[in-house]
DNA sequence: CGTCGTTTTGAGTTTCGTCAAACCCTGTGG
DNA sequence: CCACAGGGTTTGACGAAACTCAAAACGACG
């Protein structure tokens, strides 16, 4: 990894800037760069591609759909109709509810081979929003075609009860982090746990990963004040526990960071 | 409703105590009273139960299963082997995780009609535990032969996807509630959700009903201590919004009660 | 070089937790 | 019938964690 920064537009691959430029209309559909993709098989996109994919439906609606997105962009937001599944196929993002007086409570992190709004075959609209957080790159399946593909193919509907299995896993540890750690427990937590996810999909190797989230979406995701994320942080940089520069973050110390965030339940 | 208290073993419906007494190994069958239930049309369970239901299968495993809980029993444990999908028939429960420390937290209050490990079929093992808040009834699915149901039986799948649905809506909720609303506005909302789903199943008329949740469980519920909730509780009360009584709570002002409570995002 | 968003730092406040004791019920056993 | 034990609830004093408000420092970027 050359960089460990947050991706620009410049290095989304197979796209160059002014690609991107023509086709930053997120529903506008781009060149499928499915088959280089590395990620295939570690998720459910293997299954959704394989053998009989259905051409567009009854309502001209293509089965699968390819998009980029603009940081801080939304791609979708609570309400919207639900007629896709979306893979991340580059680049972060994060599902969000806003709450009325403005506050967002991040619901979860989103990184490449993430999948949002698996549910979307049974749901009439969405009940929370997504964010690019960085430029992303993401295909989209169409929840209808879905649907249907669940109840003729077993091996497909098998791979999407374990994403939502996942996805369950996920949120149950969001409120245990929530209901019963410390602030630098959550933190601890946020770090680890997005350090796990990164190297399982083969976007981290070492201590040191491009992290772009800003402290003030630290704080959306683990209910904390942006202040005092930023104490907490301190806190564990002059402990020589992590480290943080330009969009990276380097855990100097793991055994220390586990201690503090690992929560088994 | 001539008793508004938690169902008592002699209540449990169709049943007698001294038949609840030879039942009560939650693993052994009982006589199905599922003919007379009045929540089949609210639930799955009116597509479970449809045409065709399997009989055993390979396993010998039976299909259905009727079983007794006794008050402050565990149905589930975390690490359990996910065989069966539960219907919680009559009383209430929750489910739950523990934490190293020994806290709980609970994830969701369970009452007649709520289904649980809806996720069953597809998973290896149990993430959280079930406890009986009351003596409770319930009925037991096959994961397996749910599992091949829901490839054979699209409005079967339909249904099941809705559960979840529901389901996440509901811990959504709840992580809204932990990592936004303050003590307060977390009882108050606990409140108004289980009047409301009271309500959907007929459980509930008027504003006092059955609400059998000691402060030690609501506290584990909102992620307080029990003295905080006993506080909040006890303002509530002098402030004229609700008044408890023998396992039951009585909504005496609304208005004031939503508007504390009542989240909207 | 100035602007804007992010991060940092500080002082003061609020909310909630901790610890401990008292209280209230209900059930039990003498 | 009463004493007592044990759980749940209430109350109080105190402390700690995290929030608020405000200002300064630091970048990134035009």
């Amino acid at each position: 990894m050359d960089d460990p920064a947050a991706p620009s537009l410049g290095s989304l691959s197979g796209l160059r800037a002014d690609e991107f430029a023509r086709t930053s209309d997120w529903s506008r559909p781009v060149s499928s760069p499915c088959e280089r993709c590395k990620l295939r098989a570690l998720i459910i996109c293997d299954k959704l591609l394989s053998s009989n994919a259905p051409g567009p439906n009854s309502d001209r609606e293509e089965w699968q759909v390819h998009g980029l997105g603009r940081a801080q962009r939304n791609l979708k937001s609570a309400g919207d109709r639900a007629n896709r599944v979306h893979v991340i196929c580059e680049g972060w993002a994060f599902s969000f509810v806003q709450l009325p007086d403005g506050r967002k409570q991040i619901l979860s992190i989103l990184i490449p081979g993430d999948v949002v709004g698996s549910l979307a075959p049974f749901a009439e609209t969405l009940s929370f929003s997504v964010q690019a957080l960085t430029d992303i790159r993401y295909c989209g399946y169409s929840a209808s075609s879905l649907k249907t593909r669940l109840t003729s193919q077993p091996e497909l509907l098998e791979a999407w009860a374990r994403l939502l299995l996942a996805e369950r896993q996920g949120v149950l540890g969001l409120v245990v982090d929530l209901g019963a750690r410390s602030a630098d427990e959550r933190v601890a937590h946020l770090m680890l746990d997005l350090k796990t996810r990164l190297e399982k999909r083969g976007l981290a190797d070492g201590n040191s990963f491009s992290f772009p989230l800003s402290q003030r979406l630290i704080a959306a995701a683990t209910a904390l004040t942006p202040e005092h994320v930023s104490r907490v942080i301190s806190r564990f940089r002059s402990a020589r526990i992590i480290d943080t520069a330009k969009g990276a973050l380097s855990i100097l110390n793991t055994t220390a960071l586990q201690r503090i965030g690992s929560l088994n339940f």
